[in-house]
DNA sequence: TGAAATGTTGGGGCG
DNA sequence: ACGCCCCAACATTTC
């Protein structure tokens, strides 16, 4: 009779195409199905709230789907290197498998976990779940880790993307085992219960990571070039959440993608479904980046720009947190992230810029709020997002490009449906005024009912003083470098 | 995956 | 008819 496997799940909140569980499956033993709640190896990047709320919902389907097949979810809290030699020890395992991380802690802390429970006998097997290829197998002629996204994503397109295997059928279950009680973990928010909007918008779990993919490909990949850049515009995934958590993985939406292409007789690696899998590759590009260099989280990926002359504002900080910058399209943003726990791309550009540009304040602040805020926080993509706007990044926006909150909202919300529906109390301008409420004329703003500096903010910073002044700081950095 | 400043061009008004 | 100026439209450069 074969010993139980343990099969750990982290970041892999799926079935399909999911090769540790393919291996436990094909090892032919009882399978036991663990999720640890490990906050102490993680320190400050344990998931923040939007994250855990996340979890919490995507565990629950996960034990589901695992009980639909005669597996049961043990979970467990504690570190995991206590966790693992333990259980594996109560049970008798013979073998644990799990697909990798790649955050440094967790790199880390599995090293050690691996070692000690192949010390202790065990067959040992982590796999790739959650990239199209992993991060030692791309590099430059020179052997070098990519630092530019072009070269990079030519690279990875003339990699093969191995075919996601479908999902097991059954699985063998083990005698039973002791486990914590999901809801006992407080993942969820209690006092106040700030998770209606999330609830409104979102549904967790492979199931529906599979369905949502399903809808974008039937109703907006063919118009994605354009209304991806849209944020009034339901003309993206929203598929980051489920990627991060590996309720779907990127194997599974690139073959889709693909596929998708090729039934309507196009090309998938040009027009809608290149450019929506080159977004894919910019997911690819940051997990690859903090792989290489795991300070990304941390510390500028430039060291010139150690030297930045960042301002402490706590109120500007403030005050863009809650979205009252007094920038339509900015506050819109800011709302939306803390109603929904998303925010659209576009808009998060717009936003960070205004951020670490007009308000000069230290991109790690807007990584920190992101982090605790986002249902999709990903330690990769998060931080080298950031540096990407901040212009400290791998192949980030040059430091003189600083958004125009004005134009942007201009240009990429025209209709206002954006702003409308985050900034209520602007709903009634007219589109001319409605990203510049400060400039309106006075019986325009009366018409609208609305008083700048009344119910909504007066712009928080001048943005052309802001332009210049953000110009000469990384002007003065430009020389202390040199 | 910018914006603003500066330069160039060409049509129309006008003397 | 011609030159001059204005300025919108577009292009290029600079930040």
């Amino acid at each position: 009779m074969v010993s139980p496997t343990i099969d750990w799940f982290r970041q892999d909140l799926r079935l399909a195409d999911n090769p540790a569980l393919a291996a436990a499956v094909a090892r032919g033993g009882p399978i036991i199905p663990l999720f640890v709640l490990d906050a102490s190896a993680a320190g400050a990047w344990a998931p923040g709230g939007a994250s855990r709320w996340w979890l919490h919902h995507s565990l629950a389907a996960l034990r589901d789907a695992l009980a639909d097949r005669g597996a049961w979810l043990v979970l467990r809290h504690g570190p995991a290197t206590e966790i693992l030699p333990r259980l594996a020890a109560e049970v008798g395992a013979g073998a644990v498998m799990w697909n990798r991380c790649y955050e440094p802690w967790a790199v880390a802390r599995d090293t050690g976990i691996k070692a000690r429970l192949k010390r202790d006998g065990l067959a040992v097997e982590s796999f790739n779940a959650a990239l199209l290829a992993e991060p030692w197998t791309l590099a430059t002629k020179a052997g070098e880790p990519f630092r530019v996204y072009t070269p990079f994503w030519k690279a990875l397109q003339a990699r093969d993307v191995a075919r996601p295997q479908a999902a097991p059928t059954r699985l063998s279950p083990a005698e039973a085992v002791a486990g914590d009680d999901l809801d006992a973990w407080g993942l969820l928010p209690t006092r106040p219960d700030w998770a209606q909007g999330l609830r409104d918008t979102w549904q967790a779990g492979e199931a529906a990571a599979a369905a949502r993919l399903g809808a974008f490909l039937d109703e907006a990949l063919d118009a994605y070039v354009e209304d991806r850049d849209r944020p009034g515009v339901d003309g993206t995934s929203r598929l980051s959440p489920h990627l991060h958590w590996g309720e779907i993985g990127p194997r599974q939406v690139w073959h889709a993608v693909v596929q998708r292409a090729h039934a309507k007789g196009q090309e998938p690696l040009s027009g809608a479904a290149g450019k929506f899998l080159s977004e894919l590759a910019w997911r690819e590009f940051s997990m690859h980046l903090l792989a290489h260099f795991p300070e990304l989280p941390e510390r500028n990926w430039r060291a010139a720009f150690d030297a930045f002359d960042w301002r402490d504002d706590p109120a500007g900080l403030a005050a863009w947190q809650q979205g009252l910058t007094g920038f339509p399209i900015v506050d819109a943003g800011m709302r939306e992230l803390w109603a929904t726990g998303w925010m659209h791309n576009r808009v998060r550009m717009i936003a960070a810029s205004f951020l670490v540009k007009d308000l000069r304040i230290h991109w790690r602040a807007g990584e920190a709020w992101f982090w605790d805020t986002l249902v999709d926080a990903d330690l990769a993509a998060n931080a080298a997002s950031w540096q990407w706007v901040a212009g400290s990044g791998a192949d980030a926006a040059p430091y003189f490009r600083i958004f125009n909150p004005v134009l942007q909202g201009e240009r990429f919300d025209p209709d206002g449906a954006y702003v409308r529906r985050w900034v209520p109390e602007l709903a009634a301008l007219p589109d001319a005024w409605l990203h510049k409420p400060w400039r309106a004329p006075a019986d325009v703003l009366a018409g609208a009912g609305v008083a700048v500096g009344t119910d909504y903010p007066h712009p928080i910073v001048d943005h052309g003083e802001a332009r210049a002044r953000a110009l000469a700081a990384f002007a003065e950095l430009k020389q202390v470098a040199s």
